[in-house]
DNA sequence: ACGCGTCAAGTACTC
DNA sequence: GAGTACTTGACGCGT
């Protein structure tokens, strides 16, 4: 069983490469007054170093075989914002784009974006809807400009449970159905830490034959008493089947004690090690993305710390093999 | 150089 | 209905 582990958006070893610097639209209003063009020209510079820092981002990933990635989803600052509309940022950024979807593929790194949570598919609200659509459109056109295929996914989650949580899981049933088929193929499915638990993402991912992310954590934080990881796992790797990828699960540990649901700077490999021994029953290669504060560090750290636990084989500083 | 209040977006919760 | 917390890296103003 090989386990190949990836980290979050940036590194924690590199200096000066944040790929999410941004432009506050509090600050753009201040300049656009003056010029808009002056405005626009601070989104163009600060984008342009985001994207470069992504590749320098990615060429540590292939100094130390990682590959798995997700990207930050703030690398085009204020690109979904109706003031900026009309600015044409995929054909601006076009070659930068380009050269990370070429690195990508020559290098195969598996890469996803997480649109963070005002992507809300199951909003009784068609213009929290019709926002949310244009986010996940805006991530998709970044793979699509970098010439990645659908196996370049974005993670979202359910969203809201507005005290019913079976008429909003019914909801994001129906909201699909308006989702355009190239960004269905495109998303997957994560459970939350406080509302919707793995079991019933996988109803919606069984219904609707999406791939699910299964959060270790958040199943940890939020799940019912009769949901059992063991019982999940067949589940959630059958969500993968017809995809041609490895199923993916996050991983993090507790901040501390009392604040369960925020995450640790490092991972307890204890909080993995378990669900690993469940994982080899089925026999499946897999891969976890490392949810921590120190990112990059915290991934490789944990990568170390499992090599002293049984059966467990080093490929790399990112990749293992479990037997 | 440093610290601290603030940030476009949604939802949940309190009062 | 209004206000605040959630979560997070980074902004940006004041010192």
């Amino acid at each position: 069983m090989i386990i190949r582990f990836g980290y979050v958006a940036m590194s924690m070893m590199m200096e000066d490469a944040s790929p999410s610097k941004t432009v506050t639209y509090t600050s753009y209003k201040k300049l656009a007054e003056k010029d808009p063009e002056v405005a626009l020209n601070k989104v163009r510079r600060v984008s342009r170093e985001n994207l470069h820092n992504c590749l320098r981002l990615l060429r540590h990933n292939k100094a130390h075989g990682v590959k798995v990635f997700r990207f930050s989803s703030k690398i085009i600052p204020l690109a979904t914002h109706p003031d900026l509309k009309g600015w044409d940022y995929i054909k601006e950024l076009y070659p930068q784009l380009k050269e990370l979807g070429d690195f990508i593929k020559e290098n195969e790194i598996r890469v996803t974006f997480h649109p963070d949570h005002f992507t809300v598919l199951n909003t009784p609200d068609e213009e929290v809807f019709r926002k949310s659509l244009i986010d996940l459109v805006h991530h998709a056109r970044i793979f699509n400009a970098m010439k990645l295929d659908y196996h370049s996914k974005l993670v979202i989650h359910v969203g809201g449970g507005y005290k019913d949580k079976i008429s909003s899981l019914e909801r994001f049933v129906e909201n699909w159905a308006k989702v355009p088929k190239g960004l269905q193929h495109r998303i997957t499915l994560e459970n939350d830490d406080k509302t919707y638990t793995a079991s019933e993402v996988l109803y919606l991912c069984n219904k609707l034959q999406l791939p699910m992310v299964l959060d270790i954590h958040h199943f940890r934080c939020n799940h019912d008493e009769d949901e059992k990881m063991a019982e999940i796992i067949p589940e959630f790797i059958n969500t993968w089947k017809n995809t041609e990828l490895p199923p993916k699960i996050h991983v993090s540990s507790p901040k501390n004690e009392k604040d369960l649901k925020s995450h640790h700077e490092f991972i307890d490999p204890d909080d993995l090690y378990p669900f690993l021994k469940l994982m080899r029953k089925h026999n499946v290669n897999f891969d976890v993305m490392v949810e921590a504060k120190q990112k990059d560090k915290a991934m490789f750290q944990l990568v170390k710390d499992l090599e002293r636990y049984p059966n467990i084989k080093l490929l790399g500083d990112s990749v293992i093999a479990f037997s």
